[in-house]
DNA sequence: CGGGAAATTGATGACTTTCAAGGTGTGTGG
DNA sequence: CCACACACCTTGAAAGTCATCAATTTCCCG
């Protein structure tokens, strides 16, 4: 476990020249919200691989946005078992576990060097009172969070392993594309430990399933970069699971 | 499946009344704030076995508390496959899945018959507008949806089948003390069917988890009923994945 | 450049699913 | 009220998937 170092670096862009602005916060709030935003922002945090951002049972210290690098956050059992929950990427935000207790639920460790921008709890909380644009930013993360957290279970729950790893794959892609990176070739920032982890495997299953891709043509990798050659026979892996008699059940609602 | 019938019940008792009010919304409400909310409950919900509370993708019409009965939520992939995310039980609180868009996001459906009260969601927001208790009972319920799925991923990605389903009985043996009921001796009002989805499991492998169980003298059943017998064995089971050179990782914040 | 972590590969076997059949209970209609 | 049908649950046998263990290779970092 690496040492903790909370490094201030130089502070100069602001958030209308940071080139995350259209995936980050501010792209749900005016410019003068974005103004008022701006002075509430540490925007110095430096991790290095491996440390922390928060730990589980914690008092919050705020919530972040990803600016470069990535971050694992994970559940921990009483027996130190741990579930990989999420991987965030730059823009994407994390600490909102903690937003109902004050304390965070989960732990979130940074994969690579990383820098990200903090506001504090007591600040966004005040920010939430005053600008209806931040309560938007709350509300969508949250429910992009519970809807995270359901497309997991479906996947852990009823997918094969290389189903899993094919709908992962197609989402990391579709991931990328939306924020104007390539779709076809990108790298993944985590351990395949913490992959596996994630996906529900063993370690060498994924492997397994990654060479086996390889050779079938249908993606190409270099350490920890993938290139995707066939997007429809990945495709075809991560929708296999389709029991031929389903029809879907008809409207009986109550209302 | 069943059709779709909205029955209007008598609706005489009032929250004060109801048998649930330390463990529904009232309990984070002052007894004004419960005399407002009790003019916009619709307490007449009635729903047959099967039926739909709601269903994905669909504009939500409120938020609603189980007062009898049983309802599952469930999320549904491309190809119809479900995975059960949660069981909701007399006091508990569903709907919360729209809260963000405004749309489900999984099906509701009464494991048998079921009464439910209803807030409309304009009422809701109003409410939540104007009461601090009601924001409360909003992040308090989200919150605890997310540690929820959290700690069912957990149990899905870690734990062998037996710990699955004897972690899941001590969950449920502990709601139920809490409310006051045995907690030795209950019943399980979903199908073995609905139980092994939630539990990503064969309903075969389900089966066959409790026979053994009963042999082993850790409990007994009839139908849905049943009888913890072993309490300490059925810990033992759940917490049987040590790994036994786990060790707490040292604190190294970045604060 | 060397040590060690991370990733891959192979062999084996345990656990779980699947398929198939039989049993048990519930609810509905006569 | 009874009987029958159907849905639900249980049990058995066989097959597959995936995890585990062990060894090797590759790559990264100091």
């Amino acid at each position: 476990m690496k040492p903790s170092i909370n490094i201030t670096a130089d502070n100069t862009i602001k958030c209308d020249a940071c080139s995350l602005n259209q995936i980050c916060i501010p792209n749900k709030l005016t410019d003068m919200e974005v103004e008022e935003l701006e002075t509430s922002i540490d925007k110095s945090i430096k991790l290095k691989k491996k440390q922390f951002v928060f730990r589980s049972n914690e008092e919050a210290n705020g919530v972040y946005a990803v600016k470069s690098g990535a971050v694992k956050t994970s559940v921990t059992n009483k027996n130190g078992l741990e579930q990989v929950v999420e991987f965030h990427l730059p823009g994407d935000l994390l600490g909102f576990d903690a937003f109902d207790t004050g304390k965070h639920k989960c732990n979130a460790t940074a994969l690579e060097d990383t820098l990200l921008c903090r506001i504090s709890l007591e600040e966004f909380d005040d920010l939430c009172d005053r600008m209806p644009g931040m309560r938007k930013v709350m509300f969508h993360q949250v429910g992009k969070e519970i809807t995270h957290s359901q497309n997991l279970l479906l996947s852990l729950g009823q997918q094969q392993t290389d189903e899993r790893f094919a709908a992962f794959l197609l989402k990391v892609a579709a991931h990328y594309q939306s924020r104007g990176f390539s779709s076809k070739e990108f790298v993944l920032p985590m351990l395949r430990q913490d992959l596996s982890n994630y996906l529900g495997m063993a370690v060498e299953t994924l492997s397994r399933i990654i060479t086996r891709m390889s050779d079938d043509g249908i993606l190409e990798t270099n350490r920890r970069m993938i290139t995707i050659k066939d997007i429809s026979a990945l495709e075809k892996i991560a929708h296999a699971s389709c029991a031929p008699d389903i029809v879907p059940p008809p409207a009986t609602n109550i209302i």
